[in-house]
DNA sequence: TAAGTATTTTAGATATTGCTAAAATAGAAT
DNA sequence: ATTCTATTTTAGCAATATCTAAAATACTTA
C-alpha cells in the first residue's frame, strides 16, 4: 500500500501564501502605491515621482530599489536622469482592483 | 480671481492610498491569507482554522482579532465554539485575483 | 579636471509586526 | 460550585519597515 502524502496540498498552499505575502508587502504602503499609480500612465524619472508623491528623494529611492528588486518595476538611465516603468502585469491587475475599491468618486 | 486648489486631487490620492494600505496590510501575511482562504468555503471555528493553517491558537486568535477589527471577518459564538466568517466583498475580490496569480497548478 | 545635477547608499532612530508563554475569560458539564 | 474546553488577552522579545541626514556615485557641462 503506497503512502499518499495528504499534506502536500497544505505545503503548496503555504508556498503560494508566502509568495503572495511577499508580493502584497510591496504594495502595502501608501507611498509605494502612489508611485506605482503614477507609473501606470508611463515612465517617470525620480525627481518627478518624488514631487508627485511628496517624498524625499532618498526615501523614494529606497522604495524604488525595493520595487525593482521585487520585479515590479525596471529602470533605465538616459543622460542624467533615471526613468522607471511598471513591468509587472500582476501588479497592474491588483492595482486595477484597488482602484475600483478605493478610488471611486463618492468615497 | 478665485484660487483653485490644484492639490486637492493629490490629497484625495493620498487618502485613497492610505485606505488601500490599511486594507493591504491585513492581507500581506501568509498566515492571514491562509485563514481567509479557508473562510472562503464557509464559516469555521478557531480550532479548525488553527489546525488547517498550522498556528498556535493564541497566534491565530490575534490574527483573527486583527481581521475582525479591520472589518474583514465577523464572529458568532454557538455553544463552546466561536465561528468566524468572511464578510468583506473587497477582500474576496482581491483574494480571487491573488488566487489567479499565485495558485495556478503549474506554479 | 573641477563643479553641478540626479540618484543611490549607508547609518541610525523609531515604530510596527508576529511570535511564545502565561494568565484571564466564557460557557458547558459534572 | 468546581472543573473542563474553547478562546482571548497580556507581556515581552526579536525581526522588519520606514524615515532622516549625511556621504557616496554617476553622468554632464564648463
Amino acid at each position: 500500500m503506497e503512502k499518499r502524502n495528504l499534506s502536500l496540498s497544505h505545503e503548496a498552499m503555504q508556498r503560494h501564501a508566502s509568495e503572495a505575502e511577499r508580493f502584497l508587502k510591496e504594495l502595502a504602503n501608501a507611498n509605494r502605491l502612489m508611485v506605482l499609480c503614477h507609473l501606470v500612465s508611463g515612465e517617470k524619472n525620480v525627481g518627478d515621482i518624488a514631487e508627485a508623491v511628496g517624498l524625499s528623494q532618498s526615501a523614494l529611492s529606497q522604495h524604488l530599489a525595493r520595487l525593482k528588486d521585487a520585479g515590479l518595476i525596471t529602470s533605465e538611465r538616459r543622460g542624467l536622469m533615471i526613468y522607471y516603468r511598471l513591468c509587472s502585469a500582476e501588479a497592474q491587475a491588483v492595482l486595477a482592483v484597488l482602484q475600483l475599491i478605493f478610488c471611486r468618486e463618492h468615497s
